[in-house]
DNA sequence: AGCGTTAATTTGTAAGAGCAGTCGAGGGTC
DNA sequence: GACCCTCGACTGCTCTTACAAATTAACGCT
């Protein structure tokens, strides 16, 4: 793991002195030359470096001038946080509930049809194929609720439950335990849609997420230690005990 | 404007023909030897030029095999979507109402103190103060709900708020021209965490959401009015003007 | 046919040079 | 004294040449 690129450890030293405050922000860092010197390679890679950086938006690379720190560090705007399956399930739970509701009242018959196609192919036995139908399965609803702010967020939960890895490994566990208990949990959501009912669209979302959360938390408790165990069941009664909006 | 870095022109005409689908990707682009030549450059600023381009994820370079066009095209997977002020207001109403729920049962006093100062900051005349006061208020109740995932959903909200200049200037419209109204709203979610009730946390939440929306909808038809009416007058001078043959 | 070695290709880094843009010190003008 | 202009030192930008290291494909051997 350690043979990367010259200029990519030339990089990351350098970033980690600005994250360190050697360079503060909005400062002017040493010229190519005495940087080459400095860390022991040649200008090309410094400028390498440099270049990588300027691309991430870290540094500012003004000709005839030098290399000057970006006054606003805060790139990783971007990143995830780290949140736990737990908390990003919770979060899915109250959202996604919304965004049902309000698909509820404005959903298209061709988006209904598309949920119906969805959930065949989420029977597939190919994982693969049914993740997909599940995740589309998701994002119809949030774009039938003709809110792109809700479609926005509710794509950028998917992103968590997919690119976080500990996230990642806890759901793989959880979702295909039990098929034909979420086939019947999405064929309650299309029905109240179908019906064009919010109240019952929320429940029947809260109610998929509620038993998600559930079986996790059966899941964890197995293999947890005690004290795990205590704090889990104590969030579980927490989010249990919420009270639904009428 | 047309005197930028040569390795930039390059990394542009490279990623243009990403773009247009003569790299597809996956593909291997002709070697830095064989670029060169064809662009009229040095090996050095192609180089470079597929550095930049590797730093933001559109290329792949592999030592000793080539540089790849990036399988995943959509870069712009940290861009904040083109959402109306409208759309994000009822997604917040939702979803920090949600938040307040939560937050509800499980808040600290230390935050309810806190939350009583930030009430108080945001009385103040200047603008910048009471804005970045009502950041906070929001942001403590998010991080009240002890889930990251919905403390980072609200961070982003607030970021389309902020970083959207349609969405900033409908909401500096609407935001101080009743700054009674929004204490009073403010102390009434106050007032439901302190009783630690979830039920009214939310609805409280979600009154001060829906008269934003509510104050927005008027605003913009006042501005929709006046627009109508400085066409009609545009018109009437022009056909005044066209009416009275020299 | 399968496998290991070799050779060609490609990226990675180095050193050195000259060009062009930036910025400040110093001198000149009003 | 205040302003402007010139000039020179500094800095980034691009090019050339050269070699090292990694990868890949071809080749020959078993």
């Amino acid at each position: 793991m350690g043979k990367q690129r010259l200029f990519q450890d030339i990089a990351e030293k350098i970033s980690d002195f600005i994250s360190d405050g050697v360079f503060p922000p909005g400062s002017r860092l040493p010229g190519e030359r005495d940087l080459a010197e400095r860390f022991g390679v040649s200008r090309v890679t410094v400028r390498e470096a440099a270049i990588a950086l300027q691309a991430v938006g870290k540094v500012d690379i003004r000709t005839g001038s030098g290399i000057y720190v970006s006054d606003d560090q805060p790139i990783a705007q971007n990143a995830l946080p780290e949140v736990s399956a737990f908390e990003l399930t919770e979060a899915r739970s109250l959202i996604e509930a919304e965004a049902a509701a309000l698909a509820a009242k404005s959903i298209s018959d061709e988006s209904l049809a598309e949920l119906d196609r969805l959930i065949e192919e989420m029977a597939s036995s190919d994982k693969e194929v049914a993740l997909a139908a599940d995740r589309e399965f998701h994002a119809v609803i949030a774009r039938a609720s003709a809110n792109k702010a809700m479609v926005y967020t509710i794509e950028t939960l998917w992103r968590m439950r997919e690119e976080l890895p500990t996230v990642k490994s806890s759901y793989d566990v959880v979702c295909y335990d039990d098929a034909q208990l979420l086939a019947k949990e999405h064929k309650d959501i299309l029905e109240a849609l179908k019906a064009r009912d919010p109240v019952v669209a929320r429940r029947a979302m809260r109610e998929h997420f509620r038993r998600l959360i559930s079986t996790m938390l059966d899941a964890s408790e197995k293999e947890a230690m005690r004290e795990v165990q205590q704090r889990l069941r104590a969030s579980r009664v927490r989010f249990l005990d919420s009270s639904v909006p009428g």
